[in-house]
DNA sequence: ACTCCGGTTGAGAATCATTGTCATGAGGAA
DNA sequence: TTCCTCATGACAATGATTCTCAACCGGAGT
C-alpha cells in the first residue's frame, strides 16, 4: 500500500511558491524565493519536493536549452508548453494533431512505450518591449 | 573574417565514428568508442569538436531523459528524430504541420525569435525483441 | 495531551556531465 | 623549413542534482 505524504510546512511552502508563479522556474530559484520571503527550505527538499510532485503530475518538467530542470504548477491533462526563454512566463498549448502524428510514425517504425517532447521558446512580448534598458 | 577549422587527426576521428554510427550518441561514449579503436582523443576535445559540429549544423544534438546531450550526423535540413531508448537508433522524421503550427501559436501569442524542440522516444523493434535475455 | 514510529528534513559531501585552464603540440601559409 | 596560431589534453573547476544520515516532526493510536 502507498503511504500518503505527509504535509509538512516545507512542502506547503514550495507548493504556494508554485502556486503564485505563473511561469516555470528552476529548483534553485524557488529555493532563492522561499529564502526571501523568509520561510526558508532546505535546497534538498526543494528538488524532493518537486521530483515527487511532478512524478504524481501535480507539476510540469521540462529542460531550458541549459539543461536545467524547470517546474510550473500547471493545468490537468496532456498539453505542451509556449515559453519565454527571459521570464519564463509560459502558455499552455494543445497540439492533438502533432499528439496523433506522433503516434503513428512511432508506430510506422515498430517503436514501442512512446513519449514525445515537445516545447516552443521564444521572447515574449514584455521581454521584447524590456531590452536595452538601463 | 571568420578562420576555417583546421583539419586535425583528432577532429577527423570523431568525424569518422559519427560517419559509422546510425543512432545518437554521447560525448563520453563517443570517447569511449575512440579509445577502443587506439585513437584516443582527449576528452576536452571529444567535447570541443562536438560543440563546433553542432553549432556548424552538422550534426544534431538532443538531450535524453537525463539530461545527458546525444549527437547524430544527420541529413540537412530541419526534421526531428524517433529515437530508441535503449540503443540510440534513430529515425529521422519530418513534420511540415508541426512547424507552421508552432510557429502560428508563437505568433498569435506575441512571442518573438521562436525556436521550438519535438523528439519522440520509443523503444525500437530490436531492443524490444532483445528483452529478458540472461 | 503524550508517545512512538517511520517518513521528512537539511547541511554537507558526493556525483557526474560539461567547461575552463594553460603549457605543449602540430596544421598550414609563406 | 619557419613561424604564427589555433588545437590539444591532462587536470582542475564548475554547477546542477543527488546522496548520506543524524536529528526532527506529523499524525495515528492511546
Amino acid at each position: 500500500m502507498v503511504e500518503a505524504p505527509r504535509n509538512t510546512r516545507q512542502r506547503r511552502a514550495v507548493v504556494a511558491i508554485l502556486d503564485d508563479l505563473d511561469g516555470f522556474a528552476s529548483a534553485q530559484e524557488i529555493h532563492d524565493i522561499l529564502k526571501q520571503r523568509g520561510e526558508s527550505v532546505g535546497l534538498s527538499t526543494v528538488y524532493r519536493s518537486l521530483q515527487v510532485l511532478a512524478e504524481a503530475a501535480e507539476v510540469d518538467a521540462l529542460r531550458n536549452a541549459d539543461g536545467e530542470v524547470l517546474y510550473r504548477q500547471c493545468s490537468a491533462g496532456h498539453h505542451h508548453h509556449l515559453v519565454c526563454r527571459a521570464c519564463g512566463r509560459t502558455v499552455e498549448v494543445e497540439g492533438p494533431t502533432v499528439e496523433r502524428w506522433a503516434d503513428r510514425i512511432a508506430e510506422e517504425n515498430g517503436f514501442r512505450d512512446v513519449a514525445h517532447t515537445l516545447e516552443i521558446f521564444g521572447t515574449c512580448d514584455r521581454c521584447t518591449s524590456n531590452r536595452d534598458l538601463p
